[in-house]
DNA sequence: CGGCATCCCCAGCGATACTG
DNA sequence: CAGTATCGCTGGGGATGCCG
């Protein structure tokens, strides 16, 4: 029996961590090949990149679709259920980009959109 | 020179990680007393809780108030940046609460809110 | 009561090499 | 291209005890 003293604590269990956000964000707006979601998020390593999918995955967020060719092509997209993140995850991204003009000095900082 | 390839990161170093959202989410309610955010969030250890504090003073986003006296009594309040923060955090609970209804067995979990 | 300092563990993560 | 396997580190964070 698991415990929760707020249900915050739920939403971080499940989206928290390093990379969950961000992989989401970027699958939010449209499916994704494995490679595509490295290109996006370049600091991630395939190792990780693997593993916080497939959480993602088992808790009901993601859809993994196999193409079965050669090359292999796999692509992921996201259940209904991450789709009503994506008005939240849009406003933590405006906040994020507020912040950075607001609290960072323009020289120490630069953001690389890679869309 | 740090680089972001996406808005979101930089919200993600502000406010992400295990414990800062919680406390976001506590304080933006009103003030609080160290001991009264221990209570709140009962599995946070001290030194985690001080340390996370001053991560988000340091950020801007928390105000610390020392009032001079024995015992001593420290209040931390939300600065206006983390207060733009409500909405969001709010609906982040929301989720949360969804999803732990339609996706956890009713007999494997619990909320116990300490409010 | 609020906070700091230590010690120390371990799991999260990176790096690298390999497979179908 | 997508994914697995292994090794090894390191720093996040827990436990404990001390101080104003």
């Amino acid at each position: 029996m698991r415990t929760y003293y707020c249900n915050l604590e739920v939403t971080l269990e499940i989206i928290g961590g390093k990379w969950k956000g961000l992989i989401l964000y970027h699958l939010i707006k449209g499916p994704k090949r494995t490679s595509e979601l490295k290109r996006l998020i370049p600091n991630i390593t395939q190792k990780m990149l693997i593993q916080t999918l497939r959480e993602l995955e088992t808790s009901g967020l993601l859809h993994r679709e196999m193409y079965k060719q050669v090359p292999p092509k796999v692509e992921y997209s996201t259940t209904e259920l991450a789709q009503s993140l994506e008005p939240v995850l849009g406003a933590l991204c405006n906040w994020g980009q507020n912040y950075a003009e607001t609290s960072f000095a323009e020289d120490e900082y630069e953001i690389l959109n890679v869309d």
